[in-house]
DNA sequence: TCTCTGCTCAGAGGA
């Protein structure tokens, strides 16, 4: 039996005797979250008082296979032989966490906070471990070597590496592997798979180990050691892989160990062999030696405190890490084993930084509970929330050329899910924890299921696999940004200075039809630390980026352009290639980026020399601020920044691209949709709309919209703009559905004015209203009899539940707020669904109103329940301007 | 019971 809850009650460990000598034992009480309501007592023996040393009350214990007795007539639990007490579960560990836990906890903070650079060890290994992947799926070693040096041109070529020097050691590094294969595999007996996704929900671990060889973890190391033994670190990352088989069934009792560095040269007195491979027990101690490890991290962790080093035995002699961490201890004024130089950043800076630190690790549980969810939903319900695609029938497997395989299964619904080509997705066999699953890529995503894997599985089932990638590049671009940015630039972003400007623009005119705009190039030409273009609605924002960063490029700067989606990235590159300009190289992903910029998109594959001076030389780099924070990108310098939608960033997710850059220019909108993020947090707030409000001077707003009727944008203008955004023409002013050649005459009276209210009298049913949807249905059916095209009209609704149920009855588009975002239509309908009274945090958002009632150019109609909006004072406005 | 995009995933090493 397992026992798990909050802690309500922590005791001190202690020596008591017993008739097997003196023996520890600590006593915790948690509160079951199954059963009886009581807390109950449980003792834990021996080394298990570890998790009382580090467990506060407030923590999840689990404590599995309990020791049940009666005492006294009362039960009492304790640890047993089998059992395992696990802090705070639900923290999921990385298994390479563990590891670098065990150099040195210290290691571990700071692989997190910094990120590990580009360097030449990494990369060469990478492609060694891709190699060995290969070898074992009975790919030819020649063809792979190429192929997987390829793959990595652009880091190579950045790292000034030649293909023939990088072929060569991986040759070296390769040719043990295959001496060690061939004596196993050539006997039939060895059974082999490579790159194993592992997940533990009882022990908050999760990993990818290298290969499995008859059931039993195999690590590749491309260091050397000469040592008889694996390092202690190895050993641990390969038996945090076999407790997790473990706990699926698959006892596992050696782990292999391959330093592939090790050659005949290197035999030593000591060592005496010539194997690279060294296989070790992997017993119960060890076993439990990782989760005690696990446990120290996920303790520490579940009070964002930062380890100093003591924490581990490491000796910080022989770092390689030491200066790094002495820097950042004296900089940022922690406790550190390896002591600490330079200077302190000042008092706001650090304050700022733990502030977003606490921020982005609250973030990162976040990621952690999307993780649960794969095993504490039921199939059904993953699907429901649109996370999992279901129910697929397998078709066929076929083994590529490169050894890896095509499934192919058929949906048997036509069931939506974020899921999308090109994705990386959990393929199972219909449980992706406990089950067989691997980590896929999605190719096809149709009628037909299409993915590839590094080995096969019975596709039934395809997972969103959560990553914390983001996460990880948010905390090293707040690292970046505090701890190694320019004094001079954390002067303006911490209100020390106000940002200068200098007339380099002089009598220029860059724009000459809408002045705002025109002003909004020169200040972001004359900003020296940052400029602000706040863009409403329609107002021209990606030609006014496109015409800056030309002008920019002219003044022969180099310039970095960003923005948090690949759509908004790759909008302002069409508009920028619409002016002529194609000096352009576009970072990202093949699947994330628009097949119309594929032509200017920088593969990561081909040879180093070539793609490293294409990413060096263009004047123009464009990538989503994700991947501002990859290894690759952070490698790059620029003399300005622009980013779009800089309103929906965060600040750490700004920062990631301003980083890379001596100036930068924000351009967003603040009155419209803020950060998307989970936890209520510090990252609500834009960089773009705490500077905008401290330093209005830096910025210029877009006043003449091109967009909405004159009828249509007077509320967003009064209530969000303080009327000061107005129609860019008279043309613009005056635009009504009879420029289509729609008549009123055609619609019915209820939607005869460009900016009509519905009232269905519908009832709000959870997140839906059917007879609202009913209604809206009539409505588009309506405007379509009057002669609008189906494309020309959009239907919001605040709702994915009412966004599919309106879609049941309409084929016109339907969206939520979120998603229209950035685009519009001639004909917006939008449908509230709240019933009553306006309960829910999102009606209490405004700015979620002004996206909605912008979308419109000719006719806008609102479909909702007059009782609730009238009980609010702002949507009572709203039904006074659209009943006029 | 709220909205939801990013990103190859995680791990790749140095003595």
């Amino acid at each position: 039996m397992n026992l798990r809850g909050p802690l309500v009650e922590v005791g001190e460990p202690r020596e008591v005797e017993t008739r097997y000598g003196e023996r520890s034992l600590a006593e915790v009480t948690l509160r079951p979250e199954r059963g009886t309501a009581d807390p109950v007592t449980v003792t834990l023996w021996g080394k298990w008082t570890h998790a009382a040393e580090h467990a506060e009350p407030g923590m999840d214990l689990l404590v599995t296979d309990v020791d049940e007795s009666e005492y006294k007539g009362e039960t009492t639990y304790a640890t047993g032989k089998e059992s395992f007490v696990v802090v705070e579960p639900d923290f999921l560990v990385d298994v390479t966490d563990i590891r670098s836990w065990v150099q040195c906890s210290r290691m571990y903070y700071l692989n997190k906070l910094s990120g590990i650079p580009l360097n030449y060890p990494v990369v060469k290994g990478t492609i060694v471990h891709d190699v060995f992947g290969d070898l074992l799926r009975g790919r030819d070693l020649d063809s792979s070597i190429d192929e997987r040096i390829e793959e990595r041109g652009l880091e190579l070529g950045l790292l000034g590496r030649e293909v023939e020097e990088v072929a060569d050691e991986v040759r070296r590094n390769a040719a043990a592997i295959e001496g060690w294969l061939s004596q196993g595999v050539l006997t039939d007996e060895d059974e082999w798979r490579s790159e194993y996704t592992l997940i533990s929900p009882t022990f908050g671990i999760k990993g990818r180990a290298d290969a499995l060889r008859r059931g039993s973890p195999v690590e590749l190391k491309t260091g050397k050691n000469l040592k008889r033994d694996p390092r202690f670190q190895d050993k641990i990352q390969a038996a945090a892989y076999a407790l997790i088989l473990d706990e699926r069934g698959v006892p596992v009792d050696t782990g292999t160990l391959l330093y592939t560095k090790n050659t005949t040269l290197d035999r030593t007195e000591e060592s005496g062999d010539l194997s690279p491979a060294k296989d070790f027990s992997i017993g119960r101690g060890l076993l439990e030696f990782v989760v005690r490890t696990r446990n120290e991290i996920a303790a520490m962790e579940h009070d964002v405190s930062v380890p100093t080093g003591y924490e581990s035995n490491s000796k910080c002699q022989y770092c390689f890490e030491k200066d790094t961490c002495m820097v950042v201890s004296g900089r940022l004024g922690q406790e550190s084993k390896a002591g600490a130089i330079g200077n302190p950043v000042s008092e706001d800076e650090r304050e700022y930084f733990d502030r977003f630190y606490r921020a982005i690790e609250e973030e990162r549980r976040a990621v952690h509970d999307e993780y649960r969810k794969l095993w504490d939903q039921t199939a059904e319900e993953r699907a429901d929330d649109d996370r999992a695609i279901i129910g697929l029938e397998p078709l066929g497997r076929e083994e590529r050329p490169d050894g890896t395989w095509e499934l192919r299964a058929k949906k048997t619904d036509d069931a939506v899910s974020k899921l999308r080509e090109g994705d990386v997705a959990l393929a199972s066999d219909g449980h992706p924890v406990e089950g067989h699953a691997e980590l896929a890529r999605i190719v096809e995503l149709g009628e037909e299921v299409v993915v590839t894997t590094d080995e096969p599985v019975p596709l039934r089932r395809l997972d969103v696999y959560p990553s914390e990638l983001t996460v990880d590049r948010l905390l090293t671009a707040l690292h970046d940004a505090i701890l190694k940015g320019s004094p001079d630039r954390k002067d303006v972003l911490f209100d020390r200075r106000a940002p200068d400007f200098s007339d380099r623009s002089a009598e220029t005119t860059y724009i000459d039809n809408n002045e705002a705009q025109d002003e909004a190039v020169s200040l972001a030409i004359d900003a020296d630390d940052l400029a602000l273009i706040h863009g409403p609605p329609g107002t021209g924002k990606t030609y006014t980026i496109a015409r800056t960063i030309r002008a920019l490029v002219e003044d022969g700067n180099r310039v970095l352009l960003s923005a948090f989606t690949n759509r908004a990235v790759d909008n302002a590159l069409e508009a920028l290639r619409d002016q002529g300009f194609e000096s352009i190289v576009r970072v990202g992903t093949e699947s994330g980026v628009r097949e119309d910029m594929l032509d200017v998109r920088l593969s990561r594959s081909g040879d180093p020399n070539t793609l490293a001076s294409a990413l060096h030389d263009a004047p123009v780099v464009a990538a989503t601020t994700a991947t501002c924070g990859s290894r690759v990108m952070r490698e790059q310098s620029f003399d300005v920044a622009l980013v779009d939608e800089a309103s929906q960033l965060t600040e750490p997710g700004t920062l990631a691209a301003a980083n890379l850059a001596d100036r930068f220019v924000l351009v967003g909108d603040h009155k419209q949709l803020p950060p998307v993020v989970r936890a209520e947090n510090d990252l609500q707030t834009s960089l773009f709309q705490r500077l905008i409000e401290s330093h209005p001077d830096a910025s210029v707003m877009l006043d003449r919209q091109y967009r909405m009727s004159q009828r249509i944008q007077a509320f967003a203008s009064a209530e969000f703009y303080d009327g000061a955004l107005r129609p860019a023409t008279g043309e613009v002013a005056a635009q009504h559905l009879r420029d289509l050649g729609i008549g009123v005459a055609d619609l019915p009276d209820e939607t005869a004015d460009p900016v009509s209210f519905v009232d269905p009298d519908g009832r709000r049913v959870g997140n839906t209203n059917p007879v609202e949807a009913d209604r809206v249905a009539e409505i588009v059916a309506a405007y379509e009899a009057a002669g609008v095209d189906a494309d020309d009209i959009g239907v919001i609704a605040p709702f994915r539940a009412q966004v599919a149920e309106i879609s049941r009855r309409t084929d016109v588009t339907v969206d939520t707020v979120d998603r229209f975002q950035g685009s519009s239509k001639e004909v917006i309908i939008v449908s509230f669904v709240a019933t009553g009274d306006l309960d829910g945090p999102l009606f209490e958002d405004h700015r979620r109103i002004n996206v909605a009632l912008t979308r419109a150019k000719k006719a806008l109609c609102l479909v909702g329940d007059a009782d609730a909006l009238e009980s609010d004072p702002f949507y009572d406005r709203m039904l006074q301007w659209a009943r006029r």
